[in-house]
DNA sequence: ACTTTCGTACGATAAAAATCGTTCATGTTA
DNA sequence: TAACATGAACGATTTTTATCGTACGAAAGT
């Protein structure tokens, strides 16, 4: 539906993101930069990637140094406040605003996590139980 | 970035989410059944969740019983395998492809889990370990 | 029978997202 | 210095989403 007003920091699209991982894993970037990797993948144009930084910038999501002929871009919000923001979004709009039914979804899915990763998860578990 | 082919039954946008939860709730409904409830939370006219519909139906998000006059929606798919498409989704593109990493971040944020909801996530950590 | 009401179909429109071409300026190099 | 390469800016285009108006047929009410 028409959303209302943007406040704040917008949630990525689809092509936004790429952008932004690129960003996270790689650190500040020039468009070429950017376009190298994101060509590979999706096989766009410069301009494409141009674009998208242009807009990204506009929305926040991305600052630049200008100072330079090859503007540098770098993500505006690290990746961790990125997730957050998509895990409290999905939350709401697809699980009724429960985080443990997300919990059950993603563990019950997919990939197998390592006896490692379950370890984790559990002392995550023990922490909540604690602050109680 | 422009998506490739479609196969299978396509992620539900914003406002095919609302009207799929509206379904999930309240079973088979018809177009003014719908509306009803959604013009509430929008303020939309009737021919919005008419023409949403009908191009739900076209994607095969919905499935839809004509006989009548006033043609009956339901949804084609299940609310659990819809949570589970956003999850994997979003474990794909915002999480690198790791599950617990999302759970991680679900635990961590927002509400918090009641003893109950910390119980069942436990139970599930059990049985993975278990089948492993 | 005539007029409302209810319902679908269809097309128009507007905004957002994604992609690219062209232009113009500034560097680099032969 | 003349040609070439690099880079940003800008606008055009296409697709998807979301929303609605209008038309037109079928029911129902009077």
């Amino acid at each position: 539906m028409r959303r209302a007003k943007r406040q704040g920091i917008p949630r990525p699209t689809e092509a936004e993101l790429s952008i932004l991982s690129i960003l996270w894993e790689r650190g500040a970037c020039t468009v070429r930069d950017v376009h190298e990797v994101l060509s590979k993948r999706e096989n766009t144009g410069y301009t494409t990637a141009l674009k998208l930084l242009q807009v990204m910038h506009a929305k926040g999501l991305v600052e630049r140094d200008d100072s330079q002929r090859a503007h540098i871009y770098k993500p505006a919000m690290s990746k961790d406040f990125t997730q957050t923001q998509f895990v409290t979004d999905i939350v709401q709009r697809v699980f009724d605003g429960s985080p443990s039914q997300l919990v059950l979804h993603a563990l019950g899915t997919s990939r197998r996590a390592t006896s490692e990763e379950l370890a984790q998860i559990r002392h995550m578990l023990d922490e909540l139980e604690q602050s109680e």
